[in-house]
DNA sequence: CTGATTGCAAACCGTTTGCATTCTT
DNA sequence: AAGAATGCAAACGGTTTGCAATCAG
């Protein structure tokens, strides 16, 4: 944890940018959060909780930050609000998503799963695949036994 | 063309709702703008140039209603903008996309690709698949040309 | 020191909503 | 006639921006 934070810095200072503490504070938050989906409001009050003087418009800016550095990833589920993602160490791609259509829980996917279909489209659409987004909408095994007591 | 609109009618129809003039200028601008991934301010100006009164909450209550009736998908490039796809006739699932980073162009892949994937997502994590949202994210391959005449 | 970064408040912009009016059925 | 649908303008909510004050390097 602590070691993947100064990794962070590292990326950060060499990118330019200066090492305040309202970046860590809010680099902070995203480790302490990594299965979570936060929107840039839940980051803000998170990191206000710690550090009470920061801002949101901030926060936004750190995370436009980080997205830029590919240290966060940026999605949108559809409601109008933005989530970051913490990129896992060493992925080249990112990862999917399971949304229930019933209680909006996220789950997440790390393997790959599309590296056929990617050669697929690479070859047959002449597309360079730079990233992807897969996300699949349906019902979580929790919801699908709920119905099943019923 | 136009008995694709027949039809369309019909759905609004037995689902009970009333046929105005705006719904179905709105839907006549989809059908002839297939290809586009039209945004809702998008689909107003087209509107707008042949029935000049009609409102900007009008198209978005149109758009609403045509999702809801799953004859319109609402996608979402991650621009703060909502853009509004036609379903292809009989198409149980969403179809994907291609987004170019240089140019901006998106195009669209009917083909499903994603059978296999689905199949161990169901199985491996026990998740009842309703849906599925696949974007690639990459450089298209007239972007890849340019590069290779410098 | 000096430019980068911050906090605040105001501006932005796509989208939604309340309401009186108008139109389908 | 009666409820649904419309147009307008105002409200909304997430995000961005201008600016003076502060801070990291």
């Amino acid at each position: 944890m602590e070691d993947r934070l100064e990794r962070i810095k590292k990326q950060l200072h060499s990118a330019g940018y200066k090492l305040t503490p309202q970046r860590e504070a809010t680099v902070r938050v995203l480790l302490e959060h990594e299965e979570d989906h936060l929107s840039a409001e839940d980051v803000y009050l998170l990191v206000k909780e710690k550090s009470p003087e920061i801002g949101l418009a901030t926060v936004y800016r750190t995370l436009e930050l980080l997205t830029e550095l590919k240290i966060v990833d940026k999605i949108n589920f559809g409601d109008g609000v933005s989530r970051y993602d913490l990129r896992k160490e060493g992925a080249a791609h990112f990862h999917h998503h399971l949304v229930c259509l019933e209680c909006g829980s996220v789950a997440e996917i790390q393997e790959d799963l599309l590296e056929d279909v990617e050669a697929i489209v690479e070859r047959e659409w002449k597309f360079k695949i730079k990233d992807h987004r897969l996300t699949f909408h349906g019902i979580c095994h929790r919801c699908q036994q709920k119905h099943e007591e019923k």
